[in-house]
DNA sequence: GCATTATGCAACCACAAGGTTGCATGTCAA
DNA sequence: TTGACATGCAACCTTGTGGTTGCATAATGC
């Protein structure tokens, strides 16, 4: 898995609009996903092809019609294999950065 | 805390190297933050400038020099708030798709 | 067959993003 | 004070991104 396309794909408001929309209801097709929202059928449609190569959707064709679902496993890796590492020793580091800006010439009460 | 702002901001491979530099150490200058990577100072300069905009680094004055430090906080939100919404269902989505496309007219094995 | 419907493809456009260079500002130390 | 050092600011350039429109292709139903 590319961490560096699923970051990029998930940087868009509009994908992750949709990866929610694929979060409630899973097999939607493209008119579906498109219907409510301000942006025409081929806009979305590159948006899909983005998170389709992030691995974040999988496809489906169903005769003239392509079924889309959400696919949460790039997201849990990032999840465990990248966040994780800040998260771990957050308070730590919490504590350290409150020492450092406590500890100096911290005069302006702001 | 802005969602999109932590999205974008960690979108860039450049920034998340920076994340990871900060988290390795704390309280460092732009001169040290520089040294090794394959870009001007004032890319580094813009680079922290949108990780400071998202709040995901906390800065100090410390005479003529700025020292950068990691602000673990937005990303614990991030995974908090975001993520974990689709990893809860993850082994139910993960079935339910398995189904779907085992289900149907599923013939190349590949 | 043939019109309709669902999607795919390609060219185009405006603008933001990442990067650079050049110079200004501010701080330290002798 | 003055030179050196650390950072800030601004203009500029190139590329990528999100968006559009127009047409092509493929499946469905009558």
């Amino acid at each position: 898995m590319n961490e560096d396309a699923v970051f990029h794909a998930l940087a868009d408001a509009s994908r992750r609009e949709l990866l929610d929309r694929l979060h409630r209801r899973g097999g939607q097709t493209l008119g579906a996903l498109c219907e409510g929202l301000a942006m025409s059928r081929q806009a979305v449609t590159k948006h899909l092809a983005i998170l389709e190569a992030a691995n974040l959707v999988a496809t489906e064709r169903r005769g003239r019609e392509k079924l889309h679902h959400l696919n949460p496993v790039p997201i849990h890796a990032i999840a465990e294999r990248w966040i994780a590492k800040f998260q771990r020793p957050q308070l730590d580091a919490l504590a350290d950065l409150k020492r450092t800006l406590e500890g100096e010439e911290h005069d302006r009460p702001e």
